[in-house]
DNA sequence: CCCGCATGTGACAGAACGGTGACGGTGCGC
DNA sequence: GCGCACCGTCACCGTTCTGTCACATGCGGG
């Protein structure tokens, strides 16, 4: 999975320090900037997948920021979220107007502010954000559908890929039959159990050209799971 | 299930009797520490499933003392929740505290922070949080299904593998042959009570080579117990 | 010290389980 | 309508697991 760049904009170190801290240990790449003028070089070379912009900021309001953004062709699909003091609340209206994607008033929690990244990335993603899972070579990448390992193509049926996916966001644990029917194939559907050892036996088959079968394991009596530990 | 232990970190003692009280009553192992460095110990020989962490504590910042929890492979899973003086809040603090899952404002209500800790310990367990029963360094992992030693697997059995865990969670206590059929096989199948002695052979045998087949002991008499502590 | 009973142990046959190739059916695009 | 891709099911097979037995071992009481 390639990280998701954050750019934070943001004039006091402490804040911007926390701030950055907790997202990167979420599992994305943070740059830092203190002020406009900076975030704008960070704009330009890092391309962010989403910026983070205090309200308050020496040079320029961020509110002005979020504005020129928003207006630029090669920057507005860059999602925008605002933080502004719980004083500056009565401005939220105009922190939309200005074209940020959603707001968060500090003081906000942790789960807070990772839920609304997270939901406005979902909103943009489709622009041209990528969905992309990595597990030992094998790539997938949910929004154009599919699967490589290093240049090579692996080709896989709807229903292997679906398999894939789940295993690739549940790794490390072992799901039975019956459990993969409920979130592959659908809560209602009914067809045999052994079904899923068709289809896993086609999962591993796609793989097995670039040795990665051996990611998709039996557990004898229990179920199936996905992992890079032989087992 | 064990209960759930719960760590808080709080200098005052007024305040951190009467959130020990309350957490105890809703079913949570609670331990306590006035500072970090008490924290610190009880981190290493209680390993808490979730720890509430005062901002202001004398020694050193709530902050600082999460910040080195999360950057702890050992510890970083554990989920944090801090606790803040509203006044606290509006000038410091602008969000993530340095790594917490959540912050609660003080005054708050105890179902709040009850609310919040279910919460934080939904997400954490199922995400990268495991089902890990631990002992003398064999570890059974339930949601991967894996039993390591180190980094070694120990290949078992089905059987074998529900009789470990039954012992695991059942540890210090003798089962006749009965109970362990009843409890590990099933109430209504009917097999020869011998046939307990032939998996708990299977079972020790798998340990052996980890010089772990010791923790399963024979009662002469009565049955098995599963142990640390010889005899 | 010896006996008797409880437990350890190796072997084995049947059962259970999962791997695998094949087949017929179905829906879709051409 | 035809061919293609995919799906679900089945039958068959090798492997692994399981329960049982027969025999070995060992502990404890007399």
């Amino acid at each position: 999975m390639t990280a998701k760049r954050i750019l934070i904009v943001e004039d006091e170190k402490p804040i911007r320090d926390l701030v950055a801290f907790g997202l990167r240990r979420a599992g994305y790449e943070v740059s830092e900037a203190e002020d406009c003028r900076s975030a704008r070089a960070s704009l330009v070379d890092q391309r962010p997948d989403l910026v983070l912009v205090d309200w308050m900021l020496p040079d320029m309001s961020g509110l002005e920021l979020t504005r020129s953004l928003k207006r630029d062709k090669e920057t507005e699909d860059i999602p925008v979220i605002m933080l502004t003091a719980r004083a500056e609340e009565q401005d939220k209206v105009g922190g939309l107007e200005g074209g940020a994607d959603d707001y968060v008033t500090k003081p906000f929690s942790p789960r807070e502010l990772l839920a609304r990244i997270q939901a406005v990335m979902r909103r943009a993603s489709p622009a041209g954000g990528e969905d992309v899972l990595e597990f030992e070579g094998l790539r997938l990448d949910d929004s154009s559908h599919r699967v490589t390992v290093g240049d090579a193509e692996v080709a896989l049926g709807p229903t292997e890929y679906r398999l894939l996916h789940f295993f690739m966001t549940h790794a490390e644990r072992v799901f039975g039959r019956g459990q993969l029917l409920d979130r592959v194939w659908g809560g209602n559907t009914y067809v045999e159990e052994r079904t899923v050892d068709v289809h896993i036996r086609r999962l591993r088959k796609a793989l097995e050209p670039y040795a990665l079968d051996r990611l998709v394991q039996t557990v004898r009596g229990s179920g199936y799971r996905f992992s890079a530990r032989e087992g």
